[in-house]
DNA sequence: GCGAAAAAGGAAACCGGTGTCAAAGCGATT
DNA sequence: AATCGCTTTGACACCGGTTTCCTTTTTCGC
């Protein structure tokens, strides 16, 4: 330390090293025309002072800085908490930071709001997680502010520079191409809530694996839910009430599986002898509650990582996967039934 | 816009308004002397362009920036995130930014890894949520990189400047209280991992409590978990195969709750008629499991509101709270019973 | 109407980096 | 030895704010 309590600047390095701040910048900077003695001097005046470069000097003489945001209306705790340890994943060891912004999706300020904050702190680039990456004006404010963003979705939502995408149409015909092997062929839709692209994904794949084998799907199978735990409960009330209720129930997250699960029981029911469960999200809960939820895992933190990768550096986009595959965890609330029709 | 594409900068105000730069800055700092129409007119010409001032620029001059960092190893992911929106209740409206920071409690490099982010990001201030919360070394490290810091906890981690605290020994006792109004004399503990102040704050508030009540607490009543899923069945498989096994356990957290009425609903039991549990947290899953488990809720967003503000506003700490009051959510895990004995 | 004090405003330096461009260093060529 | 061309380095302006210090204007008492 040069001066008492200060942290050591360029220009510390600079005159203790006895060469110019350009050059301690060009080591910094890793600078290929540097003579390697010249490099070496100023790396260990760097090592010996402790300098660490001024993030902020930094960002403002390169008019950009190093965080990335995170904008989310909590689809739900762990999946959030995930994609921020994805995010990590691949910007540790980097100089970049993760700025994270809730907000909220029924606010009439929405918009506002992410216009103030993307303003207000000029981030290097956003993350947009569903459901609020569905909306078209939030993306068309980034490209507004010229702030690079990525939008999370299961769905074309985007351009693929601007897109990680997860393939939930593909992952529910296995969910229920599941259901049929196990003996099922009455089976429920709890479908998500109007206008949400992946509530639309998860319905198209649940209609086409259901034609593809042949399977009718009556429209009292088929009840609208708003992915929370209540309407998960009211739609499986409204299922069980039926004079022939399904043998099983795709819900389409698992929050309404869930809900579902809990009303079957109250019901009296045995679960999965009485009715099969799948769920979608694989939230912790999942394998938490009794019998443990057969769901859908979407890889959210190889998602998260990619999507960073994809702001950090564009150019080597077209190597980052913008497709990622979601899988079946086949647990305990699904029973193999003997086909009764 | 006075150049196209550009943002517009203090330059392009004080060009703009005939003024210089220093006074445009008074006006967006609210200094006090300057007269009203001056004042206004910059005011015009700032909201006309659009001005924003730039944050990095300000972090700059100021030798400081506007990022509020969290720090934590994840304790349970609706806790993380119920921080996180109560931070943003603190700094809505404000030019703060959150910063988060995922680590690993069991790394090696934990201590390095914290470190560099701090020296790195040179933020206004941290929050440290529990456990990591209880490492001393950690706020060695905030002081003597002089980064403002706060510490949640449930115990006197540190100078009440630095420290907001949730009761929970009261809490525990508040639970055991409703267990005995019950009819419960037998009543088990599963604790926490050893280590955890958390924990031992629970556990003493548990013990405190049964001698307040003349209740003996028999050393094969109290079994140790790690606050995770797995320990709490376990320990309740260990419980229950007892000869005299308890009428009701106190969890230290919900998700071993949830682990014992896992097992408990495997082994046939019906809870609560059989078993009372009451677990401690309030995730959003004590909610959603069947039957809905009766938990004590710590105001986890209100802690995190007035650690963000003890950060910004370090003046008005005295104003702010530090010791915060935990709730008993009392759902449908407890029965009451005739005490046999 | 005058002078002094107080209030208001401006010029220039500064925060700690990076970009531009010219100069210096240096080996090879003539 | 002088010239050329390439690599390496440095001087200086600049990014967009704040701070210091000084000048100008206003206010007010007499």
């Amino acid at each position: 330390m040069t001066k008492a309590g200060q942290n050591p600047t360029i220009n510390d390095v600079a005159r203790v090293a006895g060469v110019s701040k350009k050059t301690v910048s060009r080591v910094i900077n890793r600078s290929p025309m540097l003579k390697p003695d010249t490099r070496q001097k100023v790396e260990a005046v760097i090592a010996e002072l402790g300098y660490i470069p001024n993030p902020q000097a930094r960002a403002l003489a390169l008019r950009r800085n190093f965080l990335l945001g995170l904008l989310h209306d909590n689809p739900n705790a762990q999946t959030v908490l995930n994609f921020q340890e994805g995010v990590l994943d691949a910007i540790r060891d980097t100089e970049f930071a993760l700025v994270v912004r809730p907000v909220d999706r029924h606010s009439p300020d929405l918009l506002d709001d992410i216009r103030n904050f993307l303003e207000q702190q000029r981030l290097y680039g956003v993350m947009i997680l569903p459901p609020i990456s569905e909306r078209d004006e939030i993306a068309e404010i980034c490209r507004e502010l010229r702030c690079g963003y990525v939008r999370m979705g299961s769905a074309e939502l985007d351009e693929p520079m601007h897109l990680v995408q997860s393939n939930d149409r593909e992952a529910v015909g296995v969910a229920v191409d599941h259901l049929v092997a196990c003996g099922h062929r009455r089976i429920a839709l709890i479908t998500g809530p109007e206008g949400f692209r992946s509530a639309i994904e998860r319905q198209a794949g649940f209609m086409e694996a259901m034609q593809r084998h042949d399977l009718a799907v009556p429209a009292e199978l088929v009840v609208e839910g708003n992915y929370r735990f209540e309407s998960g409960k009211a739609a499986a009330e409204q299922l069980l009430a039926l004079d022939n209720p399904p043998t099983a129930i795709f819900a389409c997250n698992d929050e309404m599986a869930i809900g579902a699960l809990q009303l079957a029981q109250q019901r009296g029911l045995n679960v999965p002898e009485d009715l099969s469960l799948i769920g979608f999200d694989d939230t912790p809960i999942a394998a938490h509650i009794w019998p443990p939820l057969t769901t859908v895992r979407w890889p959210i933190r190889k998602m998260a990582e990619a999507a960073a990768l994809k702001l950090i550096r564009p150019d080597d986009a077209d190597s980052q996967p913008a497709l990622f595959i979601s899988d079946l965890m086949r647990r305990q609330s699904v029973a193999t039934i003997s086909p009764q029709k």
